[in-house]
DNA sequence: TTAGGGTTAG
């Protein structure tokens, strides 16, 4: 492990005190030691005034010259961490060690802080040791573990918490609630989310902005868009920008589009608020007016703004233009996965696998952005439109051995629809067998492998596929059906096709009529 | 001095 000395001089930091206030403080200081407090102070200032660095220098500091480190010392330094790229994990373990060393994870506020930063910093694992090993935790402890449970997507871990801390005695507060409710709209968890709100009631916590949002957020996800609007207009008191941001993307998760528009053109809308709404016009294929919205985000300065970006790389893509979604995407500062992946999935679905391949391929050179498994779903996807079937395998392996990715039932649906439509059914048949081994198996994997086998009219391989198809007992039954009818009829069984065409309509089965939309714009 | 709500990709 590093010595802090020894990461000083290596950190790429060229400009330690970059604050003449802040040097000269510490200059005026004849005795530091009983100066501990004030150089806290000075640090905690630092990281208030958005100067991690500054921090972190200021700290090195003040361990090299034996100056006394507490709570007060380590809390600012910790809250920095997650935004200091250059110092990386080692300097979180190394706080750690020093905290250990001088007494202070007994306290409860000094451990929560060091629980904060590994988990922001993505050591989800150390975090939660660090909550267990506490000796003492109160109420802030408990919600900063139910926050890194929610901020590593580990939602029923979060409500299983609330509950054992309810048990353990300590009291919640409306942090906890929205906490536990954000957790409950992410699993779609109602039965506890409306528990939640009848104890928000209860304890008076209902008419507070953060708990009304997250009620917003937890009816529109389980697709109870009236209680969301009951929520937001049963609040006496003036609502917020986020508490109306959560109620367009409710209402555009509703497809209740005129009233999301209508609540959109109410507001001062921020950049989230753009964002829904484009996304709303990305559900519509509505380009003029996702056009609209993009010349007004450029007026009011919003295009900085990676997330909303990425929606209109999205519209572009999906309503044919590939050049301004090209030309939108090389405008992003701060590309992040979701722009590049949304890139590739671009050119991939237009059918110019080649251009996927080769913006995946800046993608890894530029590297600063680690492809993940939905990257890999459209690079797949890219490979299968433009038939690139040998590259297709290959990023499949450089997917699950460069990248550590375990491929997931999408992937290999992808594989399979590849190899399938390619003619290569040995293979396709290979690769679904190992499926079917690892029980990955999903309705995707099985119409992939039912199209290879209508391809290469394999009748034997195709009839397996549907009887597992059927075996999954997937919800859209009418569709396994036309799909099967349409093997039949796709390798000439007319026969096979009527008789599944029958069954169907014995068992009373209708396939939902399909629906397209167009814009019409005055 | 520690903790909470609204936005994007398959």
């Amino acid at each position: 492990m590093r010595s802090f000395s020894t990461l000083s001089r290596r950190s790429p930091i060229t400009n330690p005190f970059k604050h003449p206030p802040a040097q000269h403080l510490l200059d005026e200081m004849p005795h530091r030691d009983a100066h501990a407090p004030r150089l806290n102070a000075l640090l905690s200032a630092h990281v208030r005034n958005n100067h991690p660095t500054s921090a972190l220098l200021l700290f090195l500091h003040m361990h090299r010259h034996n100056i006394p480190l507490d709570g007060f010392t380590f809390n600012p330094v910790l809250s920095a961490c997650p935004t200091l790229p250059a110092a990386g994990f080692r300097l979180g373990y190394q706080l750690h060690s020093l905290m250990f060393k001088r007494g202070c994870l007994s306290e409860p506020i000094p451990a929560t802080s060091l629980l904060n930063m590994y988990s922001k910093c993505g050591f989800f694992d150390d975090a939660v040791n660090v909550f267990d090993e506490m000796p003492e935790r109160d109420v802030v402890s408990w919600n900063a573990l139910l926050s890194c449970y929610i901020h590593h997507g580990h939602s029923q871990l979060t409500i299983n918490a609330f509950f054992s801390m309810v048990q353990t005695g300590i009291e919640f507060t409306g942090f906890t609630l929205s906490t536990v409710l954000t957790a409950c709209s992410s699993s779609r968890s109602l039965v506890q989310g409306l528990q939640l709100h009848a104890l928000a009631f209860i304890f008076g916590y209902h008419n507070s902005l953060v708990i009304a949002t997250s009620l917003i957020d937890l009816y529109s996800s389980c697709g109870m868009i009236t209680q969301a609007m009951q929520v937001f207009t049963g609040l006496n008191s003036p609502k917020d920008t986020a508490m109306r941001n959560a109620l367009i993307t409710g209402l555009v998760q509703s497809q209740k589009y005129d009233d999301a528009f209508a609540l959109f053109a109410q507001t001062t809308p921020n950049a989230v608020a753009f964002t829904s709404v484009l996304t709303a016009c990305s559900d519509l294929l509505n380009l003029e007016h996702g056009k609209q919205i993009h010349c007004t985000a450029l007026r009011r300065d919003f295009t900085s703004d990676t997330i909303l970006c990425n929606v209109l790389v999205r519209i572009y893509a999906k309503c044919g233009d590939i050049h301004s979604a090209h030309s939108t995407f090389v405008m992003i500062d701060n590309k992040d996965v979701i722009s590049w992946t949304s890139i590739i999935d671009a050119y991939g679905s237009q059918g110019c696998g080649l251009e996927a391949l080769n913006l995946f391929k800046e993608m890894e050179s530029e590297g600063s952005v680690l492809p993940n498994a939905v990257t890999f779903i459209s690079v797949l996807s890219a490979c299968g439109h433009s038939g690139l079937i040998d590259e297709g395998i290959k990023y499949f392996n450089v997917m699950k051995n460069k990248y550590g990715i375990d491929p997931e039932a999408e992937h290999y649906a992808c594989l399979i629809d590849m190899l399938g439509k390619g003619g290569r059914i040995e293979e396709a048949w290979e690769v679904y067998g190992g499926v079917v081994k690892e029980g990955k198996l999903s309705s995707g994997v099985c119409v992939a492998m039912l199209n290879g086998c209508k391809v290469c009219m394999d009748l034997r391989r195709g009839e397996i596929v549907a009887k597992h198809m059927m075996e999954l007992g997937d919800e859209d039954k009418a569709g396994v059906y036309v799909l099967l009818s349409n093997f039949y009829a796709g390798i000439g069984r007319w026969k096979g096709a009527e008789e599944v065409r029958k069954v169907m309509e014995d068992r009373g089965l209708r396939k939902e009529v399909g629906s397209s939309v167009i814009a019409i714009c005055w």
